[in-house]
RNA sequence: GGGCGAUUGGCUCAGCGGGAGAGCGCCUCGUUCACACCGAGGAGGUCACUGGUUCGAUCCCAGUAUCGCCCACCA
């Protein structure tokens, strides 16, 4: 035996020492690199690529730590398993990052040009991806680093070109004049779900237009626009106004006279039911001008300045509006004026400015076909998404989506390639092309919205265009897990770009494709998490001052810690609320697992010797192994549904209520192979018995050494320095997954249940439970040695249990003198006990008063039941047994409740 | 204006057509040689409200209320 000697090995986890160290490894045996020539089924996950703006925060800690638990798992299972890291340029988030650094200098990017400020931003870059590549190590994230990729390295710039031209060519880009989301402060176009809608407050106003019997009124939130009104609308079938249809107006403050036209969209239920129509600036306008052939008057430069000439010009949009409005009232035009008047008001989602509907140039993806397809194949099965109820979402966007505007009036990004001739030529340049020689070509200045890249990201990562073995082996990628923020931006777009270069067709498009449809798609599973939020569901902003930087919580708690907290809130499509106390709680897991594991060395646990037959073993030993083989199932399904939080939850019981608090005290016996508690050893759970101690040092070392398996998709660190010193093997991340693994992988022998050994073993923890609470009730201190006797346990299950039941409830052999004062019957054993001292008789009716009610309760909930005849008859024979059951039980405890009762008074 | 979801102990959340669960918090006790980042015991909930279906509803259905999220070109 082991001598248990203060040890080398603390007893508390220091995560600080071990991870840096652990992770290290790791990368230098290229545990993380998969092979594209690999036999093994390929797993693959591309990594929701980071912007480059800043740090991850705690919502990334989220995503990474589910797809690394993913990953992790499927590479114990002898996967080939890939998890491809990067990150994204994200454009205009980047692009207004760099500038605003720009503008603590005073500086503007137009002050250093396009070439110095893009170099700027690349600048940027480098700093940014180097602290996120920083904060993937600490957090533990098992990528391949030899595949990571950037939205503008070169690859993924030749794939963005190649798919641009080929859309192109398709017909499927096209440039066009409309009316456009515009950021006036970011002077760019925008595409609607780059804009944010709040109910803000505005002004409703209603203007007369014209005089006399021609008049007519309109009902505006923007007076200002109106100087560059060109029509008035009226319903077709407004009885009100078709005598107007046809006739001209006068337009207040211009005297321009404007036509009355009738046009179906209008309302005739709202505000007067005629509508100014300012083509230039409003997307409904817009179109009432395209039917009625009107012109558009633009009356705002590209920063929201009125330019119309008059009395406004230069004026700002927002101060424009209550100058024209007071110009209004002074002709008396004003005919009511409707305030507050709460409406939907569009924002700039990266700097929160007012969009301004905008007439001007631009290139549209039309997404009619590919969003077709990218609907068709959730809804034929090729991709799942997860949980489902997040795919009719899904389908409300992708069903009936606008053209997507993809250009952008930003510096920061890839460039349209697009040139074009002083008289007009326009030509798309492929990626092997050369741009069009000659004098005058010029390139459009404008480059792509950033998710035109990132939806080729689970193909352009893999080498696309070119037909490389990455490509073939991880294409379709087999899991994307990220929030569902973003199934719009950036799902939805994957699916359509996916689809549309990864399907075959005649003739054949660029880059390889593949004919069989359900191999096209850019991922088989769609897997959606939520937002993290704060200890009270709130959501975490700069402005709360709830957020959580990961970073802080790794260096104080762990990155494991830092992980399960994640890990454990986490169900599919739903937020996840964590806070310190959570992380806290989490370490102390670690601890526990790091104790557990430091008992078990300590007293010799051997995970490599072969584990003895059921019955070399004893009890307590086989009902680990039960429970085991039980949670292990329990487990590998729930992560193969993304059921994290379940999943952590089982293994967190697992091991701390059943391993380490019953386990643990039951195996000390054997271990010990002596005294122990006081007591000598007992034979059920071997104390003193050679053989028992090696089948219970060899079960300890087994258990343990799966359970760290089972934990280690999650909590990578902690498992590995534990499993590395129980098992002397290299790392539990090559180390084989104790349940179902892939196909042709050799499995680890299988557990099975033993229901007997459970059934035992839990009757023990019930006896004992009962009688810890009598002492607890009586105030003995849970050391104190109580002599007592246990009759009647020869009778039952637990009758080689005495002495580990003796050791557990520190009772003492009745010696000479045995008086007892107080009784515990459970599980058909009498427990005898001399406290002596008088027993609080008061704390003891109270008990048995309120035991007796309980069970009073039970019986005539029971009996009410089967005394019903519907529910004999209609109620499934088990649901009926069980009741009978329960009533025997509880009418059986109430008569030992009763007899005790009334034993009392007489106990000394 | 549409759509979706939620409402369970103090907080955050599981659960589910047949006697309400967890973590944290709270109370009591504790220097038993893995762990006080611990152990033992305990208190605490008419499962939002109203109807309906059912032998039986926290669970299914309808309505109400409150909250949250997503979408939206009604000026």
């Amino acid at each position: 035996m082991t001598a248990a000697q203060p040890t080398e090995i603390p007893p508390q986890y220091a995560p600080a020492e071990v991870e840096g160290r652990r992770y290290r490894f790791w990368e230098e045996r290229g545990l993380f690199t998969a092979d594209a020539a690999a036999a093994a089924p390929a797993f693959s996950i591309v990594i929701p690529p980071p912007n480059v703006t800043g740090t991850l925060h705690i919502g990334h800690a989220l995503d990474h730590t589910l797809i690394d638990a993913l990953v992790r798992r499927r590479r114990m299972q002898g996967y080939n398993a890939l998890w491809l890291p990067g990150m994204d340029h994200a454009g205009i988030a980047t692009q207004n990052v760099v500038e605003r650094e720009l503008a603590k200098d005073g500086l503007s990017r137009h002050d250093l040009g396009r070439e110095a400020f893009v170099e700027r931003v690349w600048q940027w870059k480098a700093a940014s991806g180097g602290a996120i590549l920083g904060q993937m190590r600490r957090l533990g994230d098992s990528v391949d680093w030899s595949r990571e990729r950037f939205t503008m390295d070169e690859g993924l710039s030749r794939a963005v070109q190649t798919i641009f031209k080929r859309l192109f060519d398709d017909g499927l880009i096209y440039r066009a004049q409309r009316i456009i989301n515009w950021c006036p402060r970011c002077l760019t176009a925008l595409s609607d779900i780059e804009v944010d809608h709040t109910d803000d407050e505005g002004e409703l106003v209603t203007v007369r237009y014209g005089d006399g019997p021609g008049a007519v009124e309109v009902a505006t939130t923007r007076v200002e626009t109106m100087l560059g009104d060109t029509a008035v609308a009226v319903h077709p079938d407004d009885p009100r106004y078709s005598r107007l249809v046809g006739t001209e107006v006068e337009l207040p403050l211009s005297g321009r006279r404007i036509p009355v036209v009738a046009d179906p969209h209008v309302d005739p239920e709202f505000g007067t039911g005629a509508v100014k129509v300012t083509p230039a600036h409003d997307p409904d306008d817009f179109e009432i001008g395209r039917r009625h052939d009107l012109p558009s008057l633009t009356v705002m430069d590209e920063r929201g300045v009125i330019t119309a000439h008059g009395p406004f010009q230069g004026l700002d949009r927002f101060e424009a509006r209550p100058a024209v409005l007071a110009a209004l009232r002074e002709d008396g035009r004003v005919v009511a004026e409707r305030r507050p008047y709460l409406h939907a008001v569009g924002h700039c989602q990266r700097c929160g400015t007012t969009v301004e509907p905008r007439l001007s140039l631009q290139w549209f993806v039309k997404v009619g076909p590919l969003a077709k397809a990218a609907g068709d194949a959730v809804r034929d099965g090729r991709v799942r998404i997860h949980p489902p109820q997040l795919a009719a979402r899904y389908f409300d966007w992708v069903d009936d989506m606008h053209d997507w505007c993809i250009s952008r009036q930003l510096w920061w990004g890839h460039r349209i390639p697009v040139w074009y001739s002083p008289d007009g030529d326009v030509v798309c340049v492929g990626p092997d092309e050369e741009p069009p020689a000659g004098e005058g070509w010029r390139q459009d200045p404008d480059v792509l919205d950033t998710w035109f890249s990132s939806a080729l990201w689970p193909f352009s990562t893999l080498g696309w265009p070119d037909d490389t073995a990455d490509l073939r082996t991880f294409y379709p990628t087999s899991v994307l897990v990220t929030g569902y923020d973003i199934l719009f931006f950036w799902v939805a777009r994957m699916m359509m770009f996916g689809l549309y270069a990864m399907t075959a067709t005649d003739p054949p498009g660029p880059g390889p494709a593949r004919t069989d449809p359900a191999a096209a798609v850019p991922f088989r599973t769609v897997a959606l998490h939520g937002l993290v939020r704060d200890q009270y569901g709130k959501k975490m902003s700069k402005s709360r001052g709830n957020t959580v930087d990961p970073l802080d919580w790794i260096d104080r708690f762990g990155a494991d810690a830092t992980r399960f907290t994640l890990a454990r809130g986490a169900s599919p499509g739903s937020d996840v609320a964590v806070s310190e106390e959570w992380v806290a709680g989490a370490r102390n897991f670690c601890n526990k697992l790091w104790n557990a594991a430091r008992f078990a060395l300590l007293n010799g646990a051997d995970a490599a010797a072969e584990l003895p037959a059921p019955a070399a073993l004893t009890v307590a030993d086989r009902w680990i192994l039960s429970r085991l083989a039980a949670v292990t199932a329990e487990a590998d399904e729930l992560f193969e549904h993304f059921e994290f939080g379940k999943a952590c939850d089982a293994l967190y019981h697992f091991a701390w209520d059943e391993f380490c608090d019953w386990y643990l005290e039951l195996a000390k016996p054997a271990l010990s192979g002596g005294v122990w508690g006081g007591s000598p050893p007992g034979p059920a759970l071997g104390g003193g018995d050679p053989a028992a101690a090696a089948g219970t040092r060899a079960v300890l070392g087994h258990v343990l050494d799966r359970l760290l398996r089972l934990i280690h998709p999650v909590m990578p660190f902690v498992t590995d320095e534990l499993w590395t010193h129980l098992t002397g093997g290299e790392s539990v991340m090559a180390a084989t997954w104790p349940g179902r693994i892939a196909d042709g992988a050799s499995a680890m022998p299988a557990l099975s249940r033993d229901l007997a050994a459970e059934a035992e073993i839990e009757a023990l923890m019930r006896l004992v439970t009962q009688v810890r609470r009598f002492r607890s009730d009586q105030g003995l201190r849970p050391s104190q040695p109580v002599p007592a006797t246990l009759s009647g346990i020869e009778a039952t299950p637990l009758a080689g249990h005495e002495t580990a039941i003796r050791a557990l409830l520190r009772l003492a052999a009745p010696g000479e003198g045995f008086a007892p004062t107080a009784s515990v019957q459970a599980e058909g054993v009498t427990v005898q006990l001399d406290t002596a001292a008088a027993i609080d008789l008061g704390a003891e009716r109270r008990r048995l008063e309120k035991d007796l009610s309980a069970a009073r309760a039970d019986v005539e909930a029971a009996e009410r039941k089967l005394a019903n005849p519907s529910f004999v008859e209609r109620a499934p024979q088990a649901v009926v047994d069980k009741n009978r059951e329960r009533l025997a039980a509880a009418q059986a405890e109430i008569a030992r409740l009763e007899e005790r009762l009334a034993a009392l008074p007489q106990a000394r």
